[in-house]
DNA sequence: CACTCAATAGTACGTGTCGTACTATACAGA
DNA sequence: TCTGTATAGTACGACACGTACTATTGAGTG
């Protein structure tokens, strides 16, 4: 029962501020706004998702009420400790550095061709591009203080995004200059 | 002895394809390679790519053979099977999603003030950007076939950081003009 | 009303990954 | 020969990941 140590690591944190916004709410809820929102800069399968509300609780971050219905889903909440760390966390300045896992580069390196790899990343960056306008568009309706954060953080995915699908295409452009093989 | 199966990962093509350029290779020496390239764009620590290549050799791609030195290292190899993995994997075009795991906007996300943790990352890409682009220069005093994706892949490498710099460095700009307060 | 199908809401488990901390060798200079 | 620093790793426990499976709900259909 005694609070075990654990390590609060970048999702840990997605967890606390996603409750931090919606208030009590239930692990599937959670993933839900997950991924209109911080799943596109910091990704998170949903196994490892859903683990972590329980992991939080073990850690007295987090206070649990198991429902009695069909599902006996779990509701979680914050704690003050919870609250304190997030807290804490946000307002510190220090930020790990940004890591970009790009398999099509991987590829790139050993030897695949650039064309198609790049082709295919283009259309992703499209489509990726398009569904965060939407999450934004859905953010702005909503113009509470609290929904601050989401709005600018997804303002800034935007343009990074935006940006991303940028230099494919510049890169695109210009194999089709030089060598179109 | 008979070969267990493994499943391949991306840190496992890393290092095959870095021993297709480098040829037999101690961890160590894959680790400096690594460092100068694949690094940046499929991060690996440094404890999990020691492991990768004894990995792989239990799993029938790569050969060992142990040095009798102070530090008996192990030098690795290309087996004929690790050879047509890479190549099989190189040429299919799926490549999965990019992944960007940026804390910085996860702080802001969670209510974090926007500016100092922007202004710090505009100071990581630029030194990130000159860092890749030394890496370049580098690799174009090698102009040799097998350095070919290796050139390619830090082109391309080179782009997105510049962007992502951009993104930034666009970001601060929208702020100082509107609500610098 | 029973049945089926899809969508929703998860869990289990083994392998792989990560970070902290520690260890060991080589070599240069005092 | 001692001491420090760069090089070259290993140990290990906690954590993350992916595949596959399970269970509940609700809507439609006969």
């Amino acid at each position: 029962m005694s609070p075990q140590r654990i390590r609060l690591t970048g999702t840990s944190y997605a967890v606390l501020s996603l409750l931090g916004l919606l208030g009590p709410a239930t692990p599937y809820e959670l993933k839900r706004a997950l991924e209109q929102s911080v799943e596109n800069f910091w990704p998170v399968p949903h196994t490892t998702f859903y683990a972590e509300p329980a992991r939080l609780a073990a850690g007295g971050y987090l206070s649990v009420r198991q429902e009695s219905g069909g599902r006996r889903r779990k509701r979680y909440e914050l704690t003050e400790q919870g609250r304190r760390a997030l807290r804490e966390w946000a307002d510190s300045p220090e930020v790990a550095p940004p890591q970009l896992r790009e398999e099509g580069v991987l590829k790139i390196f050993a030897g695949g061709d650039p064309l198609p790899i790049m082709r295919a990343r283009r259309d992703w960056h499209r489509a990726k591009l398009a569904e965060l306008e939407g999450y934004l568009e859905g953010a702005s309706a909503d113009p509470s203080e609290e929904a601050r954060g989401a709005r600018a953080s997804l303002q800034v995915g935007i343009t990074y995004h935006r940006l991303l699908l940028e230099s494919v295409e510049r890169f695109l452009d210009s194999q089709a200059a030089t060598g179109s093989s």
